[in-house]
DNA sequence: TTGTCAGGCAAGCCGTCACTTGCTTATTGT
DNA sequence: ACAATAAGCAAGTGACGGCTTGCCTGACAA
């Protein structure tokens, strides 16, 4: 349910994820991790951004793709495209009763 | 410092209240716990949408003007049209936190 | 004035969230 | 087979967020 995207969105370190997917896609956890670690200074454990990337896979902002013991995420952008359009119809706004 | 926007949105109440902003603009507090109430089921105290409205202007969501013991909300859209553009673009515009 | 109405301030309760710690599973390399 | 690596599962903790309760301020009307 797309509805978890706002609250996927609330964390910091999440959409720091979204920004290190953003600049090269298909990263696994422990890369992530690594460049959470030097790129923004964010010193978490590993399970930690694991559960953020679960937050984000629940929001389908992130795919996963396993291959072996690896697994791959990717990002989504079709949450995001709906949430800002949702409140920019701005066109009868001005209506009193 | 507007990267509260996405505090102000994980709430699902405040998002009721910014739907209702955009379908009428200029309510009052009262006005706007009533239309929660009635069209949204949402039975909440006064002081509870007043802080959810705080919280909203504090995000520069909503903007309010005085008028007498009255005070109008009216919302703003400009914070939203850059939340979704963040990771819509193929470059990372990264910094914020 | 007094009473009423719209809104603000502050403390407290309670649930959720972010993070950690410890253990377990599965895959790959030697 | 064994060890190392990548990731998952689960319980526990501390802090923050949403909502309430109670009291107070300011504005209008009789």
């Amino acid at each position: 349910m797309p509805e978890d995207v706002f609250k996927a969105l609330a964390d910091p370190t999440r959409r720091h994820i979204l920004d290190e997917l953003a600049d090269r896609n298909g990263q696994s956890l422990f890369e992530i991790r690594a460049r959470l670690a030097t790129k923004h200074g964010l010193g978490m454990s590993r399970q930690a951004i694991s559960q953020h990337l679960a937050v984000l896979e629940a929001a389908e902002l992130v795919r996963t793709r396993r291959q072996g013991r690896y697994k791959f995420h990717d990002l989504n952008t079709a949450p995001l495209e709906r949430i800002a359009t949702r409140w920019l119809r701005t066109d009868a706004a001005e209506d009193t009763q």
